[in-house]
DNA sequence: CTGAAAGCGCTTACAG
DNA sequence: CTGAAAGCGCTTACAG
């Protein structure tokens, strides 16, 4: 069955005829035919004064009538306000892509459900556009995703007029509002976790070490705690970098299984080690939880999707991207007065207990 | 090293000073600054009109001292255009998420390069939101994706006074650009390449069923494409819908392999099939192509992103993003002169060899 | 080759 | 409670 097509076929011999849905409606034809003024058409819908009952309703029914919506570059030229927020992700070889989206729709359906929509830039150059869209003021703010240690786009975004929040601790927050995954919190968790049942070898497997270079200071974060923690605790950490992709990532977890036979636990802050696991588990004939207890640190949709079978600190991801462009709104809304102090919130680490740990067992694996 | 951070204790007893940043510039300030009128100096900058050089330049200068960059709302008010572009995208739970965004980075990047900026709508309601935008006016064009054979959207589209671009081949392509894989072509490619090879009983996983029935159009046609084929040459093909997520696709792909253990090759339209696959070979004990032939479908960057190991029509979805995105733009500029007719481009399908398909070997598997 | 003026479609002080 | 008018910052016919 075909749908509705465009065809014009009856407007061919009377082209001022406008095309369906060309007309377009402004807040003086509502006032017209409401039978008042622009302003008071105005007033009555944005309701900032206050309008007779009677006048309103003849407004509204107008707008009902018309079809009227406003013209959003009218209306962003009047108020100095677009409505719009701009996202600035960051696609970086040595990550992994798709973690990024939980973080993507996590901001975008936030936004939308405060009445904002998000300009998505995921080019290159996130300084040359966060200018751009600052004093071209096509964005009411910004939202900051993969947030470096030295993140170059925070002396920008601290000079422009709108205000910005992130996710991800930059080394220096301060006049930010930050949004972030306690990862000094997490390493500790993973560690005391495992010690509890009993473990005293442990692996850490993290991000590849040009993430570390690059800025990308929860790998460290983690790290570092995780290592204090064993540290204090006496238990053995192998801390250990691994790549970002298989099969590289995959030769990882082969070789440090069986550099360290007699560890227990494995730790990852690492999606894609946590995606290779499973057929590396399975190639060397090592079964969860019993020869080993696996914790990872990733979200739980991508969790979902490859069905990783292994308990895991939710990243939180939509829950950061959410909270991120609440804060900004709240910032864009209260204008000076509203969230004076910027805040820096670290999510609590959870873990999504999917059965991957257990107390070990006294015979060594392989 | 702390970052720069936006303080501004020089200012705090001098309210009236202007935060860095804030002074608004306009065109006005240019002109003066260049000692012209503003018309002037918006040609010199449009381009519009011929200027002397000697103006032009005196413009130009002012531009760069100032820091002038025209305020894209009222741009926008007074030439009836945005420069922004809308995305529809679409996130089904039945589908397989990941995959979008290669999808939406085709798209924002496109458009960049061509000079828009793309805001990025996941809600829910897309007709709503289609309505909402286009009269608003707010965007120059819309671009949808995973269009669905009788999508809603079409309508809505159809009716309004921006051009629209697609990513999916819908029931009714009529009056619009619609990109999309050809799925006809990549079903008989993947049957022929496997015949040629002397393979006479073949396994064919698709996405699941219920993506079918909500249009998903092209996991039939890529499926009856294949099975006509298989049906001229005398190849057996047990074509099988199989889940979106593990651990039901992983079930799926054994149970498949269990009750056809003669087939000597499988052919995937599904990608998590794909992630999954690896796994179930090596619990099975099959080893590619030895045993088994396989050829998948998806993007390249997710063969890449889990390095799968299988030869794979890359379903090219950057690059049909891009397309679609370059047709919506030139529509958009060429107003009503440009590409006339809309056109309908299927993208024949390449299989990207990763060594995972050979002739059969006489001894059944299993 | 250039300038003064109108207009895009809103909102919002200013008057009543 | 309502209206006439100014203004947001651009672009672009209209005049010269």
């Amino acid at each position: 069955m075909p749908l509705v097509s465009n065809r014009y076929d009856s407007n061919r011999f009377d082209s001022d005829v406008a095309e369906e849905g060309d007309e377009v409606v402004t807040i003086g034809d509502v006032a017209k035919a409401a039978g008042v003024s622009r302003s008071t058409a105005s007033y009555a819908l944005t309701g900032k004064r206050s309008i007779s009952p009677a006048v309103k309703q003849r407004v509204i029914d107008a707008v009902q009538e018309l079809g009227y919506v406003p013209n959003a570059g009218a209306r962003a030229l009047s108020t100095s306000q677009t409505k719009v927020i701009a996202l600035l992700a960051r696609f970086l070889d040595d990550e992994f892509a798709p973690a990024m989206l939980q973080y993507i729709l996590g901001v975008t359906n936030g936004a939308r459900e405060l009445g904002y929509d998000t300009l998505l830039v995921s080019e290159e150059d996130g300084v040359h556009a966060l200018q751009r869209l600052s004093s071209s003021r096509q964005v009411d703010g910004f939202v900051l995703l993969n947030v470096s240690e030295e993140d170059e786009r925070l002396a920008v975004l601290g000079k422009a007029p709108q205000p910005g929040a992130m996710v991800g601790l930059p080394g220096d927050p301060d006049g930010f509002d930050v949004f972030d995954l306690d990862f000094v919190a997490s390493g500790r968790l993973m560690v005391d976790t495992l010690h509890e049942l009993g473990h005293r070898e442990l692996i850490l497997v993290s991000q590849p070490e040009d993430v570390v270079e690059r800025g990308g200071a929860y790998v460290w974060r983690l790290a570092n705690a995780a290592r204090e923690r064993a540290a204090e605790l006496g238990v053995t950490l192998h801390s250990s970098f691994g790549a970002s992709q298989q099969p590289g990532i995959g030769d990882d977890l082969k070789r440090l299984l069986d550099a360290h036979p007699s560890a227990t636990g494995l730790l990852l802050n690492n999606e894609a080690a946590a995606a290779a696991l499973p057929s590396v588990l399975l190639a060397r004939g090592i079964s969860v939880p019993v020869d080993l207890s696996v914790v990872g640190r990733y979200s739980d949709d991508f969790a979902k999707t490859f069905s990783l079978p292994f308990s895991a600190i939710d990243s939180a991801a939509d829950e950061l991207g959410r909270r991120a462009v609440r804060q900004l709104v709240a910032r864009i809304e209260g204008g000076d007065e509203a969230p004076a102090p910027h805040t820096v919130e670290l999510i609590p680490p959870v873990i999504h207990d999917r059965g991957s740990i257990a107390a070990p067992t006294k015979a060594p694996r392989g």
